[in-house]
DNA sequence: CGTTCCATGCTGAAAAATTAGCATGTCTGC
DNA sequence: GCAGACATGCTAATTTTTCAGCATGGAACG
């Protein structure tokens, strides 16, 4: 273990304006206040400044969350539209089934050992979601896919 | 023992801020670096500062992450323990249990519409998951048993 | 023993984030 | 046209976060 460099001047670039190309949704290299924001935004689907404010807790000033939705929008997380009545529109630039997929996979591998099995148990056994039968009877259709899909990759 | 000398924009209570209460562990509400280390120290269970910083992608200095570290200790988030040769190791003072599922309701909340099943749907077919077939059976048992419980509620 | 290695404790300062406030423009109804 | 309500554009300043450096102390080892 030979490590006593405290990496000094190489940092590489942190400062990477827009994530550009790289679908990557790092939604989580934001701060707390932006990544507020954009859960509202996902929550939302798309949403005025004012909707996000109205939505955050500890609500800061309307400037600020402007002020905040534009920053993230030179970061490249949102972009606006501008409506018929010149109001502004956000909307998310990483498609949601990606920023979806994104956040579930890091939770399931931050907190249960990337075992998507034991994320899946704790949903089903969590009190304050319902499941409703309909949903019971598709989850079992896609256990069965998911299993035929696994014996077909086995066989490979 | 004065350990606790808050040194200068250490407040300690930032205005209720904190988890302090069980009911949340507000792991949102942290600033990058220190989510970042939350994330290390919960996905290892217990880590050291040096296992934490060769953990985190870009790293910053010990120094840096040991300060972090004393800070998430501050506000709660963290406890350390001294092992026998005097070094330390750090634990959440949140049961895993308990984060792992406040997590996890985030993202279904914010990404999935509330809804458990569609977040379950997301992994079943998450190609970069691998689901056993002991875990698929696992779960189809956890299925009829949230099926039983909620015919129970139904009933009621 | 003295030296080396690696740990922690602490402080001050740079960098980033968060915020408020004001100026400006547009739509609406009078 | 004019005033009111509300939205955006912008800037400057405060607060929070992040960081590096230095001092200290113990264990391993020659």
């Amino acid at each position: 273990m030979e490590r006593i460099q405290p990496a000094k001047g190489v940092k590489g670039e942190k400062g990477g304006k827009a994530l550009s190309q790289k679908g990557r949704c790092d939604l989580n290299g934001l701060s707390r206040r932006e990544r507020q924001i954009m859960d509202v935004v996902y929550r939302r689907g798309r949403a005025s400044a004012r909707e996000v404010q109205d939505r955050i807790p500890d609500p800061p000033s309307y400037s600020a969350v402007r002020a905040s939705m534009r920053i993230l929008e030179e970061k490249g997380f949102l972009r606006h539209e501008k409506r018929a009545d010149g109001r502004y529109i956000f909307e998310p630039t990483v498609q949601p089934d990606r920023a979806r997929e994104s956040a579930l996979k890091r939770v399931v591998e931050t907190f249960f050992e990337n075992s998507a099995a034991k994320a899946m148990s704790t949903l089903l056994s969590s009190s304050e979601l319902d499941v409703t039968e309909e949903e019971l009877a598709r989850l079992e259709k896609l256990i069965a896919s998911a299993r035929r899909e696994r014996r077909d990759a086995d066989d490979a």
